[in-house]
DNA sequence: ATTATCTATAGATCTATAGATAATGC
DNA sequence: ATTATCTATAGATCTATAGATAATGC
């Protein structure tokens, strides 16, 4: 904050190494969203910069690269995006995966994106396989356990691996639900349907009826 | 049958025109499902049935045109695998949705197609996205149909719009347990996992307990 | 005569590299 | 001196077309 240190005020700076990097990482999570990783190529990605392929390049040296630092980026965004930093636990998870649906329904980029490559990661030798696979692996852990505690909570005995199932049903029904939402929007009501889903493999998998209140 | 009319065993006599049209569909399938249509070349599908590129646009003109042909190809295949010809209604359409799961499991090639092409589809112009909402539509009708049809005969009555959640979220599981099952056969058992989400959701949606046995 | 293929090639793209130039930071 | 870009270009692909050749069917 020492304004002793300021010359005058420069109007059009270059802009800094990271912010520089910030830009391309943004255009390049909208190329790929909207085209997809193959067909979305460096030049579109600079185009929406204002520069050319080979300044992308610079920054980050190969097209892989930049997928992967697109991926990161997005990790680190999302759990930004959370008030606690760190995901919660229990009813908190469910409740927070409704509300991260409630609000992708205003950011169908982002949903695109995130579609588009998880479909195109099942292709062979894709360089984004192992992120989304991870990914996944994450969820599932984080899921799974968040229904232990709910059977805990209420004196439910789970059969064995029954919360891995439900786990990965509630993973499927997100996942499926945003593709549907993102070709025929009037069809799907995102967050509605992904609380609907919820809900019933809680309730089928505790035995009672379970209600997500979103806040 | 008529032996008369054979003059001499004809070793590998040319293909009928239908027949190469069947093989270079089939390579089509193989080469879209394993690499994405975009990045799928013709060449790689000529390989395949072991001509030139040139060959495969002369029996279907673009590429594009193609895709469409392997798409219907598709539903064709899906249709005629039936017994009764049509989709059945009732709790036999979820035994065959099961089924079809159980299926797919040792058919890891059409699953990952489908999986691949539904993706693509919803990057910007893609030749396959009408095709996909199109089916998504047409799976709806049938399933919500088919939960109401069990709603009836358990007397059961739905809120409004209920047959259609529930037939939203039983196609968005299906979807999504396919691509977690592609990333990580060892994580999911597709037939399995198929199984307990429709359970579940067609369990919370009527109120009482629902098991499905597959044939 | 028609159908199925092939060779050759045009015309678009794409990724990545090399080397030059301009702008900042010490 | 370092960093950010640009121009130019090599080297791969890709789709699609044109025209030639071979194989079948009447």
């Amino acid at each position: 904050m020492s304004e002793a240190t300021e010359q005058a005020a420069p109007k059009a700076k270059r802009p800094t190494r990271a912010h520089r990097r910030e830009e391309i990482l943004a255009a390049a999570t909208r190329v790929f969203g909207s085209k997809g990783y193959h067909q979305g190529s460096l030049v579109d990605v600079a185009a929406q910069v204002g520069i050319t392929h080979a300044g992308v390049l610079h920054h980050f040296g190969t097209k892989d690269k930049l997928l992967w630092e697109v991926l990161e980026y997005r990790d680190r965004v999302d759990v930004q995006h959370l008030e606690g930093k760190h995901i919660p636990g229990g009813m908190d998870l469910f409740r927070h995966l409704v509300t991260t649906a409630r609000l992708n329904a205003d950011r169908r980029g982002i949903v695109q994106a995130y579609a588009v490559l998880t479909g195109e990661s099942v292709t062979d030798g894709h360089p984004a396989s192992s992120w989304v696979a991870r990914r996944f692996s994450v969820l599932r852990g984080e899921i799974s356990q968040a229904v232990r505690d709910l059977a805990t909570e209420r004196d439910v005995r789970l059969p064995d691996g029954e919360a891995e199932r439900a786990a990965n049903a509630v993973i499927a029904v997100m996942d499926g639900l945003q593709l549907q939402w993102l070709l025929d929007p009037e069809a799907v009501d995102l967050a509605e349907a992904t609380r609907f889903a919820i809900e019933s493999i809680l309730t089928a998998t505790l035995g009672s009826t379970v209600q997500i209140v979103s806040t």
